[in-house]
DNA sequence: ATTAATTTCGTTTTTGTCGAAAATATATAA
DNA sequence: TTATATATTTTCGACAAAAACGAAATTAAT
């Protein structure tokens, strides 16, 4: 069977899905993980979770028109579903709670 | 070379053992995890997340003392390091960047 | 034809998941 | 007492899902 929440590099996808909300496709997004996350990440695993989450149905895509610039080909531009919000809310608001739950001991100073 | 970041589920693991911070063992935090992410989980599947936790340098064990009710042999109790909390923290400054830049328009309504 | 921007494909490593076995403690029966 | 049963916990071995990459395919302008 398919898993059922969201992987940690699928949940930052969401997000910065969200974030670039009228310009969310393959690059753009990998730009946007590669600076905020500050990770690095190739392409293929960008499309490759992107995909995953619209098997998922966190999101939808539909294809722009090609861009006039060289090798502008048309893009698979991503947008957030209603559920994909619903679930990172949820995921949100698990860990607000367990950070709140943590005592000051916890952690060595 | 070996994993660098942390998992979805090693993320709440870690939460989870900062949480119950002197009484971090296997079946509390199964039952934590249960409670508190509203998600079944084998003890199995918590013992492997834990191991591979403490390898990654971001928990340390230590054994108890057996308890004195029957069956309670010695518990393997995990604390959190200074690398764990190192990358809890830095894993919700992105989550917390992130949100902050999605726009209202972002999602359906 | 060549080159550039993008997506698709096939494969491997890491993470997530479980069932079953092993270890070790108390409880009970003989 | 001593063997046997039962409870709590950890360890082991296998498999599924998610993450990651290099290379190929597609499609646009030069």
């Amino acid at each position: 069977m398919k898993g059922t929440h969201l992987g940690e590099l699928e949940e930052i996808a969401l997000l910065v899905v969200a974030n670039l909300f009228d310009n969310a496709y393959g690059v753009a997004v990998k730009l946007e993980i590669e600076e905020k996350a500050g990770r690095k990440i190739t392409i293929s695993t960008v499309h490759n979770v992107l995909q995953r989450l619209q098997e998922k149905g966190f999101l939808v895509s539909r294809y722009s028109e090609p861009t006039k610039e060289r090798g502008g080909k048309r893009k698979l531009l991503f947008r957030v579903t209603k559920s994909g919000q619903l679930a990172l809310e949820t995921s949100r608001g698990i860990h607000e709670q367990l950070w709140k739950g943590i005592p000051r001991i916890a952690f060595d100073s």
